[in-house]
DNA sequence: GCAAGATGTAATTAATATGGTTACAGGTAA
DNA sequence: TTACCTGTAACCATATTAATTACATCTTGC
């Protein structure tokens, strides 16, 4: 199954608080660009704000990125929306017989490498920043002008 | 979420294959060491089968590994068992309003940057194979002798 | 103070995926 | 023909997602 499109409303929503900085993000702002439910919006902002990439405030309309934008990674949104538990990618099948050899060493001999994997898919999420997709966004967009 | 069981299932399968290579691997006998229903192997199977990994045939009892054990790589295990689409372990939610800049290029923005994510994984599973696992397994094995 | 409007959050729902289970059709061999 | 296996479909309980609704709470303007 696929990694919930939190993650991708998540980029969107950092990349559009960015664009639209000189006017006010509410969240039925953000909701009618990403075309969704503002409660959703505000579920997923109040992870991005637990997680210290932007300021909300109850009652007070409007977003405000908490970090430069070079300082967001694509990594730090995907931590922040929770989208993928640490080390719990790959699900491994639980209680295999432990009177088989196979399956009483299977987990641990699995484990580290899935572990291995998701480390390199993080890895590269890392190098990638909120500048950055900023940056492509307005690059696509003055092309179509 | 979580990727599929599937996945580690089927490298259990084969794993098991391998190690009882002297003995017949019927669906019952497998699906006793995983833990699980024999349907449930036989379905796992069909897809391996479908992927050139393994040889089962109607009708007659055990499976047997198409490869060598050293041609099998985890990514061969992972595309055979469809855990994740081609391009889609990240989902972009749809639809975003066009009307919106970030909206109306986001996706082509963020599609680009998954892909390579997505291939830093498959990578790094292309670089195991089921070889790796048996060894690791036998090797687990003799240290709690 | 109070009304208007925003955020925070919980409850509900429909759609979808997973893994298990049962059942049975069809193939193989003794 | 019998026994046993694989192949496959149907069904179910459970979990997750994303959308929706509702409402408590907070802030500001008046
Ligand atoms: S990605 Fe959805 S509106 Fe931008
Ligand atoms: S029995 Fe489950 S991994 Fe081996």
């Amino acid at each position: 199954m696929s990694i919930s499109s939190r993650f991708a409303v998540g980029i969107h929503i950092l990349a559009l608080i960015e664009i639209n900085k000189g006017g006010v993000s509410t969240s039925e702002y953000l909701a009618a660009s990403v075309n969704t439910n503002p409660a959703v919006i505000r579920k997923i902002m109040g992870m991005l704000k637990n997680a210290g990439l932007v300021n909300v405030r109850p009652g007070i309309a409007g977003a405000e990125l908490a970090k430069n934008l070079s300082e967001i990674t694509l990594l730090d949104v995907y931590k922040a929306v929770n989208v993928v538990q640490e080390k719990e990618l790959f699900s491994i099948h639980e209680n295999p017989n432990p009177q088989c050899p196979v399956g009483r060493n299977i987990q641990n001999a699995i484990g580290p490498l899935f572990e291995i994997a998701q480390t390199a898919l993080e890895k590269a999420l890392g190098h990638v920043t909120i500048e950055d997709v900023v940056k492509d966004i307005i690059e696509k967009e003055k092309l179509n002008h």
